[in-house]
DNA sequence: GCGACGATACTCGGATACGCGCTGTCCGAGTAAATAGGG
DNA sequence: CCCTATTTACTCGGACAGCGCGTATCCGAGTATCGTCGC
C-alpha cells in the first residue's frame, strides 16, 4: 500500500484541527510534515476528485474539509487514494490449460478462490468503512487532549 | 497484490487432487494453467520455504503438499508469497515537522491512524486465516463434484 | 543371466534481465490581493 | 477621498523523469533412470 494513504489521513486531521475559517495551502501542510510539496499535492488532487476535500485555485488558496469528519470514512481516503480496484484480481486461470476443454457450464459460478479472498477483502473494507476519521481524531485527543491547539500554534507561527 | 498467490492456491488444490503418490514437477502444473513454467517455479520455491509444499529433486522430482489441505489457511498462502510485512506501513510523520518540538512522551502510544489501520488488517488476516484450502476445496466440489476427476484425467493424459 | 558402472535425461534452485507503477519534480493556467493612476 | 485598471504574487492542476518491485527468463547442481559392459 502506497504510503499517500498515511499522508492523505494525517492532512485531514490537521485540516480539522485548523478549522475552516481560510484554505490550508500544499506548502503549509507539506511543511508540517516534512513532506515532497509537490507529491503531496498530487495525492491532494486525489482527495479533491473523491469529493472528500475542496480546492480553491489563485492566491491565498489551498485546500479545506468538504464535509465534516464523522463523514469521512477510512474506507473513502483509501479508495480515493489507491483506487477502486480490489487487491486480489482474479484471473481465471481454471479455464485455462486443463480447464479448457471443460463444458462452460461449470465456470457459471464464480471461482472459489475469488470468493474466498473477496470474503477476506470484505472484512477489510467493512472494517475501514466502519471508522470515520472522527474516531480517529477522538482517539489521538484522548492520548493527547493538546494536540489540535498544538497544530493549530505551529501554523500560526509558520 | 501479486497474481502468484492465486496461482499457488490452484497449484495446492490441484495437488491435493492428483493425490500424494508421485511428486509433480512445474512443468505440468504451469501447463495445467497456461503458466509461465520458470516464474511459476518461483512461486512454488517459496510455498517449500513456508513448509506447504515438499520438493523432490532430480528426475521424475517434483512438488507435493507437505501437510493435508485443511491444515493450510489462505493466510498461510498469502504470507508465503506476498512476505510477513503489513500492507500499511507507519512512517511515524506524526513526529516529523509540526510534531517535531512536542515532548517524546506524546509518542509514547502508538499513531491512532496506524492502529485504526491495523485493525482493518487485522480483520483481513483473521478473514483469511479462517479459511482452509479444504474449504475451497469443498465449495468447489460442490459445484462441480467431477472436478477432481476432471484433473486427474487430464494430467493422466498429458 | 545378473550386477555394476557410466551416460543420459530430467527437475529443482538460485542468479540474471525486463517492464510497469509508485515516487518525485517541474512548469503553466488561473485567481485574489496589492498598487498606481485618474476622477 | 474613492473607484478602477494593471501589475504582482501566489497556488492549484496536470504534464514530465527516476527508481524499486513484481514479472519473466536462463543456466547450473543434483538425482533417478536407462543402457552398456564385464563377470
Amino acid at each position: 500500500m502506497g504510503e499517500g494513504v498515511e499522508w492523505a489521513m494525517h492532512c485531514c486531521l490537521t485540516l480539522a484541527w485548523l478549522g475552516h475559517e481560510r484554505p490550508v495551502p500544499t506548502a503549509k501542510l507539506a511543511a508540517g510534515f516534512e513532506l515532497p510539496p509537490a507529491y503531496l499535492n498530487k495525492q491532494l488532487q486525489a482527495l479533491v476528485r473523491a469529493g472528500i476535500l475542496a480546492s480553491t485555485p489563485g492566491a491565498r488558496g489551498g485546500f479545506q474539509l468538504a464535509r465534516p469528519l464523522d463523514k469521512i470514512t477510512l474506507m473513502d481516503v483509501v479508495t480515493a487514494i489507491e483506487g477502486p480496484d480490489e487487491a486480489f484480481k482474479c484471473m481465471e486461470i481454471r479455464q485455462r490449460g486443463a480447464g479448457a476443454e471443460a463444458p462452460q457450464s461449470r465456470f457459471r459460478a464464480p471461482c472459489a478462490i475469488s470468493t474466498a479472498m473477496r470474503k477476506a477483502e470484505l472484512a477489510w473494507r467493512r472494517a475501514l468503512t466502519e471508522q470515520t476519521l472522527a474516531d480517529v481524531r477522538a482517539a489521538v485527543e484522548r492520548q493527547a487532549p493538546r494536540a489540535g491547539d498544538s497544530v493549530r500554534d505551529w501554523y500560526a507561527r509558520g
